[in-house]
DNA sequence: TTACAATATTTGTATGTACAAATGTATGTT
DNA sequence: AACATACATTTGTACATACAAATATTGTAA
């Protein structure tokens, strides 16, 4: 029996269901986003690298900015740019006001890989928030925003 | 500025921010969890398989049995336990009606980690629900496997 | 200006994860 | 019995992640 099936029929307190709920639609979320994205060769964490260097209109971002906007801690940023630069889809250049600092860009390519992603995302995320009604996805963000804080 | 803070402030879908809302809690559920279990020298997911273990009341588990209740899809159930071995928190042989098959069993060293784990794990959760009531968590549950299913 | 602390990033190492291919065992068909 | 097929697990390889230590640059105080 599957892990989903025993929480669902056995005696499981609430609290534990609702933990385990959190987790199960994650995953589930992930798993789909995941593999959506490795059709076009990219990782979830380097498509929010990519998003977040987009999301800077030209003004390059340095590791750091990177570091902070990212959702999961990510103690490697440097190689997940490595990455982004061996497939074009970024550069990285010193910063000459401070040479301690990273420029990191998005490249056209870059943004043309975005173009084609963006419908494909908005529509998985949509796969799921179709579910509910504007009233519901209302109460969920509060309830989720609720427990987090 | 902070991704959660971009996603409070600026214009983004409802239905952007559900999903934002579910990665971001369970991300922070996860992390604590992770830094709890740390402290005893255990991953999250050798977590979880020692738990199943314990659920088999004495009777072996197989390879085939841990990989479908473990929540993530893992392709490397076979390291995950030479791994609780090493730390002698399970043992492992061949099954004899089925050679194929492995018998995989929690130890009392095992056994006797996942007591001192449990009360810390059941704060860890409690830690979050305790911010709704009963009502909410139901609420919160509902909406939950509405938008998965 | 030298020394020391602070900042920004990179590197090393161990561990974890994903996927495909390989290995070993059992079952069914001729 | 011989063969193909299915089943159960392991191994190889590439990549991702966590954490600590190392490197490089800048700012600051004696």
């Amino acid at each position: 029996m599957k892990i989903e099936e025993i929480v669902k029929t056995q005696n499981i307190t609430l609290s534990k269901k609702v933990i385990f709920n959190i987790l199960l639609t994650q995953t589930k979320i992930a798993e789909t986003l995941h593999s959506i994205l490795k059709e076009h060769d990219i990782s979830t964490e380097q498509f929010n690298v990519l998003r977040i260097l987009r999301g800077q209109k030209g003004k390059p971002a340095n590791m750091c900015v990177l570091q902070e906007r990212m959702i999961a801690k990510t103690s490697n940023t440097t190689r997940l740019v490595d990455k982004l630069i061996s497939k074009e889809l970024a550069t990285r250049q010193v910063c000459e006001e401070n040479r301690r600092k990273m420029e990191v860009l998005i490249t056209e390519k870059g943004l043309a890989l975005l173009e084609i992603l963006d419908p494909l995302v908005l529509a998985h995320e949509d796969s799921f928030t179709d579910k509910l009604n504007e009233k519901e996805l209302e109460e969920l963000n509060e309830l989720l925003e609720k427990i987090r804080n």
